[in-house]
DNA sequence: TGTCCACAGGAAATACGGGGGT
DNA sequence: ACCCCCGTATTTCCTGTGGACA
């Protein structure tokens, strides 16, 4: 019967497709998407797999002191992102709460996150909402308020206060005066038994500061050295356990991604997003994970990356690139110069009825592309017929497009 | 050797917008 | 409603500068 063989054609197609559905959990592959317990969890086996093992020595041997009731010194954290400061930190601080509850120790820990890059003012502001000093102002308040009201909250509490700062360097203008407020300035004022961590991208980031503010800064020194290929292996096959059907995961995959991400940035954030866009990539041909499917996935995000890049970039930002892209295209030659580029830009702004800006912020525009390595640029003298900027556009022809259409119906 | 191009990029000034205090 | 404060964006002003060319 030709309907029956149609029907269980069917129905074996379904049964093999439920049989081989290579992701089993999916919430697994994005931390964004895990509830408190289930990131506690995984971090509890990363933990257990001997990772990070000797930064959690070394940060229980420098606050095994709460215990004797002394008093440790600051603590500087360094380490490249992604290389799992925040989230060991957040594990160990944790764990040193639930010990002192035990032990009746008087401990409150505070996480100030400086991800993205503000001024002075809202790193004040931030830390003292989460002190619960204040209300959040967006403006309009001096400084010295904010650093009022901080100490006003913290005047009765008796206890351990350990401030753990995120990416402090990410204070951008007056950066010496917000340290000099936590170093200087606060342990002076509070009666509470002050522990800073700040953690920092850059080593040498304590050099950049204010003499006087430093003679007062006692640390000891945390590094964190990128993750290993081993260290990223061990870490992607929790996840695969978690999240993926290992059976449908070729023999090497995790080899591959892990020696990718340990060559290009040892970030174990970007591996585990690697991972699940393979997998991803994978389910939708419904076959088993290939190292095939790696590189064109690791293709995908680095495309990707370019355009959300661009698509949140401020307009201006995006008009300049429009304008790089043009130039290139009218002039059918591989170099830009920055005067040509700027020529084409009046022209953009004209044609779309904004305000140009000046010559001198243009320069600034593209030197911001070439951070995000949009562009690559460089400045050539070229004899008496002056210095310019040469910009290079070196991105795939169809990304350009790509890039250009996106910004193109953007500003209409 | 000096000149001079066509910009780069630092510093200071100015404009702007939004919030608080009164 | 008014003024002042703060952070940010942009402009204005200015001082270099590497090397081809005379």
């Amino acid at each position: 019967m030709q309907s029956h063989d149609m029907g269980s054609r069917i129905i074996n197609r379904l049964k093999t497709a439920v049989d081989s559905t290579l992701i089993k959990n999916r919430r697994f592959l994005d931390d964004e998407q895990l509830i408190r317990s289930e990131q506690l969890e995984v971090l509890e086996e990363i933990f257990n797999a001997n990772i990070r093992d000797a930064e959690i020595n070394e940060l229980s041997s420098h606050f095994s002191g709460l215990l004797r009731r002394d008093h440790p010194c600051h603590l500087a954290v360094w380490g490249k992102t992604g290389t799992g400061k925040t989230l060991t930190l957040s594990y160990f601080l944790n764990l040193l709460s639930q010990l002192c509850a035990a032990e009746q120790i008087p401990l409150w820990t505070v996480h100030l996150d400086l991800t993205n890059p503000g001024p002075c003012f809202r790193a004040l502001n931030d830390l003292a909402c989460l002190l619960d000093a204040s209300k959040y102002y967006r403006r309009g308040i001096s400084l010295e308020e904010i650093m009022q009201k901080i100490e006003a909250r913290l005047a009765d509490y008796r206890g351990y206060l350990v401030l753990f700062i995120d990416e402090v360097d990410n204070v951008r203008s007056d950066k010496e005066n917000f340290m000099a407020f936590l170093i200087r300035r606060l342990p002076q004022r509070i009666p509470a038994k002050l522990i800073l961590v700040l953690v920092s991208n850059h080593l040498d980031w304590p050099n950049r500061l204010d003499a006087r503010v430093k003679s007062f800064l006692k640390v000891n020194e945390l590094v964190f050295e990128p993750y290993d290929a081993m260290d990223l292996q061990r870490i992607l096959r929790i996840r695969v356990e978690k999240a993926l059907d290992p059976k449908l995961v070729v023999d090497g995959v995790i080899e591959k991604i892990s020696a990718m991400a340990s060559r290009e940035h040892g970030d174990a954030r970007k591996a585990v997003a690697l991972l699940a866009r393979s997998a991803y990539l994978a389910e939708k041909t419904r076959s088993k994970l290939t190292l095939d499917m790696v590189d064109q996935a690791a293709l995908d995000l680095e495309t990707d990356r370019y355009l959300t890049m661009i698509q949140t970039a401020p307009p201006q930002l995006q008009l300049t690139m429009g304008a790089i892209i043009e130039a290139k295209r009218k002039l059918k030659k591989k170099i830009v110069c920055s005067g040509d580029a700027y020529q084409d830009y009046c022209d953009m702004c004209r044609r779309f009825s904004i305000r140009a800006l000046t010559n001198r912020v243009f320069g600034d525009l593209i030197a911001e592309l070439d951070l995000y390595s949009l562009v690559r640029s460089r400045i050539v003298s070229r004899g008496r017929y002056g210095r310019t900027r040469e910009i290079i556009l070196d991105l795939p022809e169809d990304l350009v497009e790509n890039i250009y259409q996106t910004i193109i119906s953007k500003i209409q």
